[in-house]
DNA sequence: CAAACGGTGCCAAATTTTGTCACCAAAAGA
DNA sequence: TCTTTTGGTGACAAAATTTGGCACCGTTTG
């Protein structure tokens, strides 16, 4: 049996039955109590925490708050579940906001480094505010799906955009601008960008953008964005906790 | 140089130089050109999304939208993330949720199957509403950590639990209920539990909730919850698509 | 057609993993 | 104190897996 399954098997083994000792480990998996005793360490390596306890009555217990979960994922996906979980915690609605913290830490800890700082880029572009009461959120619609990908490259590369909007009334205009911020009003996202054309910031709402496309010719430097008195940029909420330590 | 490692340096040279031979492969990360070729078949195998063109100008490139990350959760930290993510959802506030979600029900998938049935047991527990706009929320206390870890335990082995409960003019009564749901009114979270002694559903502000504890002793059916109108179960809400595909 | 390139099957050589055995350390009884 | 039980380690040959080399196939481009 290869070493990877039969190391899942182990764990299995142990949730299953409790506390075992080797011996029975060994049976139960099919292998030689040596090996069991190897595979045991890479566990432990691989941050399995299990008791063990020599003598009589002794045995092996995997402590089940260990129990690890190998998942992949890919950068957008990671991205997708940081803002939202991070949003989330800004939106203040978060029993389990530290457990949440500490699971997402440890999956930024495992993306490539370049992609670390293009997620830190995109995170410093994100404010949150509050939404007026007054506004009109009945019409909220479906967000582009290619939107994302858009505004992530636009952000990071320094590319301008290119989209349809369709304003309050309406009315679909083609835009091209620089995007300088995402502002989220719950529930409510919005695009901040410059727009040359109109030389001033527009905030666009991000399910009435269509059709949206990065002009990679273009470039442009970022500029300060003047936002109202109770925006909060994402960066000065206390994010990932587990990323400080070790 | 081991199997794992090889694979890693692959897509890192992969991501580096854009588009390579096979040749030129081999030669990057030191490995024969036959290795290359099943090394490649079992990064394709594992999700990685590599174009390759035969003839003359020909070479690999990896897709750089399928660059993977593997990151080790604990089955707490998945619970706590799909939770939360599956919050926002329900919240609407949510430009990235099919993304957020695609992840998900990858991690999802990774978990072990009994796993997965308490997270499914657990998500059937969560209720969704609109807080009233006369409540007040100015003094939202943080949530005991200990809390989670008890309310799960209650829930997935129908445990009461005993806690004490602080009101809203600051009195503190020792409780002792049968967990059957949680109700979620953005940005409060209720445990809602039936009281034998008082013979009667209660809600308790999962904020004023101190020094929980499982009684493992104790057992009890599930009842049927009185809820309001506006209230509606998690699992009513679409969640997890990818998990039904394949 | 020939050359450049990715992809596959096969098999012996190289490497890693496994099992056996001897032995140590800690805990629990007798 | 002595014995038994049980986790843990080192060494080494046997077993299993991985690797490299080779021949060969299919496609694309000039």
């Amino acid at each position: 049996m290869k070493q990877r399954l039969r190391h899942d098997a182990i764990v299995r083994s142990l949730r299953r039955n409790g506390t075992l000792r080797v011996e029975e480990l060994a049976q139960d998996v099919g292998a030689s109590r040596r090996t069991i005793l190897r595979d045991l360490s890479a566990l432990r390596d691989a941050g399995f925490v299990i008791h063990s306890e020599c003598g009589r009555g002794g045995g092996l217990q995997l402590d089940p708050q260990s129990v690890q979960t190998t998942a992949r994922l890919s950068v957008a996906e990671v991205f997708a579940l940081v803002i939202s979980v991070s949003a989330m915690r800004a939106a203040r609605s978060l029993p389990f906001a530290d457990l949440a913290d500490a699971g997402l830490a440890r999956i930024e800890r495992a993306l490539p480094r370049d992609k670390i700082r293009d997620l830190r880029r995109l995170l410093d572009c994100l404010h949150i505010g509050q939404l007026s009461p007054h506004q009109d959120i009945s019409d909220i619609g479906q967000m582009d799906a290619d939107l994302l990908p858009a505004v992530e490259a636009g952000f990071l590369h320094q590319h301008q955009l290119r989209f349809g909007y369709r304003d309050a009334k309406g009315v679909v205009t083609q835009r091209q601008v620089e995007p300088q911020a995402m502002l989220i009003l719950p529930p409510l996202w919005y695009l901040v960008a410059y727009d040359p054309a109109r030389e001033g910031f527009r905030h666009f709402r991000m399910d009435r953008i269509s059709a949206p496309d990065v002009i990679p010719e273009t470039s442009f430097r970022r500029r300060h964005v003047p936002f109202e008195d109770d925006v909060c940029p994402f960066r000065d909420l206390p994010l990932q906790p587990g990323t400080a330590s070790k």
